[in-house]
DNA sequence: CAGCATCCATTCAGATACTG
DNA sequence: CAGTATCTGAATGGATGCTG
């Protein structure tokens, strides 16, 4: 991305650019499939260890599910709980920030079941039309 | 992803699976980069054309602005309105429902402002220990 | 001006095999 | 059980050239 360093006025610079650049990437992390999915059954169930998790996530794999854990346990959305036992447990449960982010992100998904309904109409409009 | 064709019970489902799947597309393509920056440009700006838009997302290629123009378009976020003179000029707006799109992505806007701190506190903390 | 087509590098994600 | 490591095919995105 080359013209990031550009050093334009950029007009839409309404706010710390750094903060935008941070918004953008932190955006693009929690909107992730497996995020969102994770986060879901972190709510509902409380606490769950790593093969619980993959158990409620249908589609996942298992690296997915490591690597996305990893990153939110990184992020501070999840706290990663290892008992030193054998075999291994390991628990997973949402920090505060988690679940306040899961709390911002219920805005979108209320709109998304609002208006699932309009946009697969207009979906359906877009591609009928002759191209 | 086969194991979507899976038909376990999936204890997660409190809700249409239809809809969980739509929301978890739409999400995805909401959240995704380009499309975020755009909505953002024709919240400010209320109509732009093709160019304009280019000018005003810093990082973007010809080719993406397309593309996600057109998907913005397909699923009814945009109005995209074609002006027959030569040079050709094509200008695009947010419909209502794009703004209330933006508007209910306003949350993990403010969420991401509010808490980045903390993101990048944990993320330092994390970085920092020993592996 | 707006946008399509093509090529190419990079990234991503799934499958598989192995380990403390 | 909860990972790590590796390979590979698929998808993504940028750069470039062309056109109505």
């Amino acid at each position: 991305m080359s013209a990031l360093s550009d050093r334009k006025p950029d007009p839409a610079a309404d706010l710390d650019p750094r903060v935008e650049a941070m918004v953008n990437e932190l955006i693009g992390r929690v909107a992730d499939k497996w995020t969102l999915l994770i986060i879901e059954v972190l709510i509902e169930h409380g606490e769950l260890r790593f093969t619980r998790i993959a158990d409620q996530v249908p589609g996942i794999s298992q690296k997915m599910l490591t690597q996305t854990l990893r990153r939110m346990e990184r992020d501070g959305l999840v706290i990663r709980t290892v008992h030193p036992v054998v075999p291994p447990k390991v628990e997973y449960r949402l920090t505060d920030l988690g679940s306040s982010l899961a709390e911002a992100f219920c805005g979108v998904w209320v709109w998304v079941e609002a208006n699932l309904h309009r946009v697969e109409t207009s979906r359906a409009a877009f591609d009928a039309r002759p191209r």
